[in-house]
DNA sequence: CTAACGTGGATAATTATTATCCATGTTAGT
DNA sequence: ACTAACATGGATAATAATTATCCACGTTAG
């Protein structure tokens, strides 16, 4: 039981993209590259965050992806939500209704195991991509300049 | 990123053995019977359990399984950690340490997801399988019943 | 009209989870 | 002793989830 590192992944694209100047763009393979990741299958995780309205696509030569909303406005709940699914943590396999053949879909434990995924999603929807860039700035300056003329680099419009 | 179904079972398992009388046991091959569960599968979650100290094995002929704690004594929390492991749901990837060369161990995320896990964890743990018995004998009475008097054919000593 | 980009579907590779098999050790009953 | 019923533990296979690749297609700047 883990998280899917798409999720990790996704979080550190939309903190590039917010770096990116207003209207700029970046191509989704230079993101790819500088997340080192597998080009091919980070552009669905793109497109699992533009079909979440996280971000938006610009097709065409000079297209790439930007931002949709505000970093304040995406939390990591959202990233984790676009990424991962809306399905739970927990799905009762069954073995509670055939022991007790019970009509109902929930089991003895759903309620116990709803809570502690509500628990554990008001975590992630307690920080936003701007907290965290913020985090970002005050710890990694350097290495954020460096990210900054990267981005200058790769850029687009 | 499900939780494994195996953390069901042996919850479900669990509450079986909190039914058994005292001194008696029993075998897992029933256990698995009633829960419709694969027998050679099953042997190794209860094997997990037993590695976790939550109950304990008789081998030879009349042996089987038994609980080793009171039932207020092992939380559901205890369960998923002997079948989940202690790895965490969110592991980082290396991402953040590639984009930004940093020695440790930890990246922008982890503290959220740390925070997030332990909130997760803290409600597996308000439950123990005393409560859960009690609220599967006010809600499932007749069918609680029925198990008892299954309970009796297969057990042994 | 072409080159650089995103889209979306099919499919393969990899990894995690679930399941099976088998040889071995333990114990009750004969 | 011997046997039958159980647990143990290792090796390995089957299945499912995740990650990755490929390709045909639509869009747009130059």
């Amino acid at each position: 039981m883990q998280m899917k590192t798409g999720v990790e992944q996704s979080v550190y694209a939309i903190l590039i993209l917010n770096m990116l100047p207003d209207k700029a763009v970046l191509p989704g393979e230079a993101i790819s590259q500088q997340l080192g990741a597998s080009p091919t299958y980070f552009q669905k995780l793109l497109r699992k965050l533009v079909s979440a309205d996280l971000i938006t696509s610009v097709p065409g030569v000079k297209g790439g992806f930007k931002l949709k909303k505000k970093p304040e406005d995406i939390r990591v709940y959202d990233i984790y939500l676009a990424v991962e699914g809306q399905q739970s943590l927990y799905s009762s396999s069954g073995v509670f209704l055939g022991m007790f053949d019970v009509e109902e879909s929930s089991c003895l434990l759903t309620n116990l195991m709803e809570e502690a995924e509500l628990s554990w999603k008001s975590v992630l929807k307690s920080e936003t991509v701007a907290s965290l860039f913020e985090e970002l700035n005050e710890n990694y300056q350097p290495k954020v300049q460096l990210l900054h003329e990267w981005i200058k680099e790769k850029m687009v419009l």
